[in-house]
DNA sequence: CAATCAATCTATAGACCTATAGAATTCCGG
DNA sequence: CCGGAATTCTATAGGTCTATAGATTGATTG
């Protein structure tokens, strides 16, 4: 059981991820046979049992893949201290950026995390809510700020615009052509103002606005 | 092979679509087996062949149960006349409110549609696309109005709210005690106004501060 | 009652899939 | 080029799953 640092183990063990990536993305965790996995890094199927000790365990190594810097990137942006409309871009960035990126791992978390065992859904589940919760802080100082409105609701804000940037994530995966700046400019500017026709109360300039179109 | 509206038959046919679609929406299509959705409706394994051709159509069928209705009653609200923020409104509580009835078919429909075969799949789709073509009209009808600011993407806008309305979807089936009410309130709210601080051009009064409850 | 038909059951063929065991191969320092 | 370790291979046991065939039960009707 080589653990350590090992050049080609290492290498080869990222690619299963990939791989199991790759193929859990397209078929779903029960659609996929380990076959269909190590065929796709050209390996037969028995060897993948190298890498993992279980299939469920790549499916755990998938998810964590997949959010493991798109968190730590969070904790970056929440950290700052950039006014609220900026860290609300630059969060929607980091989220579609990752799915453009990461591609199906980000996906696979989202879609098949919860086939696996308790314990290990656990501790993901504490990293993706802290990525909530992280989320829900930067509406509540926005809030403070008076930047937002303070009649809303900053669980519901969250959770929101990460359905939205889900939503959006699963058709950037589909289809590489979508334009992502202008995904995101317009996710940013509906979060923000919502779709509704009327002028804006304070805005350091125009600078800000609604941003034409670009696709 | 009967077809008549013979009474057993068709009850029975109905209970299995709703057995394999809580179990579909549970385990996944591939996740799941014809001995838990037999077993779930006090039938054998073997028998659930007396109304399903194949697994494959049951999921066919749970799909097109998840949606039909729901296709239907869009097309009831964007023929009314009502003015857009009513339109808005009706459309993301026909959706959610489908989530809490049809519950796991219309997730099922969402989730794993994609395993149909390409010819089932495409029928789906032409029902699923002319929601959104829909909903993309009552944007449009919107903009022309004077109700939307003319700069939105109408494309992109019908796409965020099936976006926002299925990922609370899951949350709403996954949890029965969330305040269904409630989220329609503030989903229309946000697509309307977003979150930044302003003055709504019209509002009735303040009713639309957090809403209690209702369950 | 006898005949018919619907609905369900039992049993199983045949396919596929995971995980393991042990053999074969490749790699590498001395 | 040798010997050991790392990596991959082959083969398969043991399990589960779908779909079918044919028997069984139950209800209905002439």
């Amino acid at each position: 059981m080589p653990e350590t640092d090992n050049n080609k183990y290492q290498h080869q063990r990222l690619q299963a991820i990939r791989s199991a990536a790759t193929i859990f993305a397209e078929k779903g965790f029960h659609g996929s046979s380990t076959k269909d996995i190590a065929e796709r890094m050209g390996i037969k199927q028995g060897s993948l049992y190298y890498y993992f000790k279980s299939k469920e365990e790549a499916l755990g190594e998938v998810c964590l893949f997949g959010i493991a810097d798109y968190v730590d990137r969070m904790h970056g942006i929440a950290a700052s201290d950039q006014p609220f409309e900026s860290k609300l871009m630059a969060t929607i960035t980091s989220h579609l950026s990752s799915y453009r990126e990461k591609n199906e791992a980000l996906k696979v978390y989202n879609d098949e995390r919860l086939y696996l065992p308790e314990a290990k859904r656990t501790t993901l589940k504490s990293l993706g809510s802290g990525y909530r919760q992280l989320l829900e802080k930067i509406f509540e100082e926005g809030v403070q700020s008076g930047a937002l409105r303070d009649s809303i609701d900053c669980h519901f804000a969250a959770q929101a615009v990460i359905g939205i940037c889900n939503a959006w994530g699963d058709v950037i995966v589909r289809d590489p052509d979508v334009d992502l700046f202008d995904i995101i400019q317009k996710c940013t500017d509906l979060l923000l103002n919502g779709f509704c026709e009327r002028r804006k109360i304070k805005r350091t300039d125009d600078e800000t606005d609604v941003a034409g179109n670009m696709n």
